[in-house]
DNA sequence: ATATGTGAATTGATTCACAGCG
DNA sequence: CGCTGTGAATCAATTCACATAT
């Protein structure tokens, strides 16, 4: 599997948003150049992106897009469940605790955590809101994956230690700052400032 | 200014924000050791990234906080003002729409709109939701240059296509979906599902 | 005939080493 | 002497061309 670029990942969610629109419209078989043209890359971009875990087509015929739609949810880790954590129950963790879309894939919200004594006690999703002193007894108990950093920008390096003391291996940081967690911990970031400032630069330079 | 690489741009937002700290606490002198560390990328990293744009340090002294700062804004089109409509005036929409801290970058939020016409006229910020046909208008009233796209996926393209019509420039995305517009239109993508796809792959292949 | 899969070539980004300047 | 600024070298990603399979 030598090393696959992050770029690869990226277009594969893309790709996978693409074939499971065409599943639910009963279309049975796709190729490089149509799921190109859809996720505005490359065909050969495509082709190599899926080379990097095997060969999933038939040549002169395309992909079959049941089969293909599997595949990548399977790269991708989809098809087994997460367990989440949220830390930070401000505006933005109650939004995302509110998100429908998480049962489509296979993750769900198995704790909520602020360090506001306020707001401990207070009811989401039939959850109480905990102290993050129980983390990591919830993460044992529960068998968490992954925590969503919700936190204000002060208090996301606080609040992503306690989440990594707690021993959960992935964090998905809404921060609008960079966390420092050991190697092992692997952080991704949404973070739409940083969009909107690298709209701004190139709408400046336009 | 040749091509700058996009990685770049992204970088230059966490500078800024490392530099407004560091300006914030007062500090007036720093380095490309120091900017590295907390950015988390090489020294020769934050010295090739501001070398695109110019010479912002003292050899062998290293750069002004509040200099380097000021010029990183100017750089990322930060110094001046942006007109912003949001389009989709859902969840998404009203959680943007209350969001705090666009003052403190020049971003004035400016118009909403959302094609639902149990919405049309609600008040959003002392401002009623509009219908998308009074987009071209208000845009040209209002010298709007930036749309949110936060309606539901399936509505993505065309919410796009209005975006575009109206005569706005660049777009921050946030549907989970590959929108198409003309080239000369800049689209950035918020997509928090895909980060937290991501984050399941990387932790499956940990 | 047609579309995949893949080594080779190219393009692009990062790292390096050191020249340049305070 | 210390730290920036930058061409050259390395490393990584994308593109290409075509061999391969149906």
């Amino acid at each position: 599997m030598s090393t696959i670029p992050t770029a690869t990942i990226s277009r594969l969610v893309t790709y996978l948003r693409i074939l499971t629109d065409l599943d639910f419209s009963g279309v049975k078989k796709t190729s490089s150049d149509h799921l190109a043209e859809e996720a505005q890359v490359s065909a050969f971009q495509v082709r190599k992106d899926l080379a990097y875990f095997g060969r999933f087509g038939t040549r002169g015929t395309g992909y079959l897009v049941p089969m293909l739609r599997r595949e990548v949810r399977r790269i991708l880790g989809l098809t087994r469940p997460w367990n989440v954590v949220i830390v930070g129950m401000g505006r933005l963790g109650q939004a995302i605790a509110d998100y429908p879309n998480f049962y489509q894939y296979d993750f769900s919200l198995c704790g909520f955590f602020d360090i506001d004594p306020e707001k401990a006690g207070d009811q989401v999703r039939d959850e109480e809101i905990m102290h993050p002193r129980d983390m990591p007894r919830i993460v044992k108990e529960r068998d968490i994956d992954i925590g969503f950093l919700t936190v204000p920008q002060g208090a996301a390096q606080q609040a992503a230690d306690q989440i990594v003391a707690a021993g959960i291996g992935g964090i998905l940081n809404f921060a609008p700052s960079v966390i420092n967690v050991p190697e092992e911990v692997h952080v991704e970031s949404v973070d739409f400032m940083a969009g909107l400032m690298r709209l701004s630069f190139y709408r400046q330079n336009r």
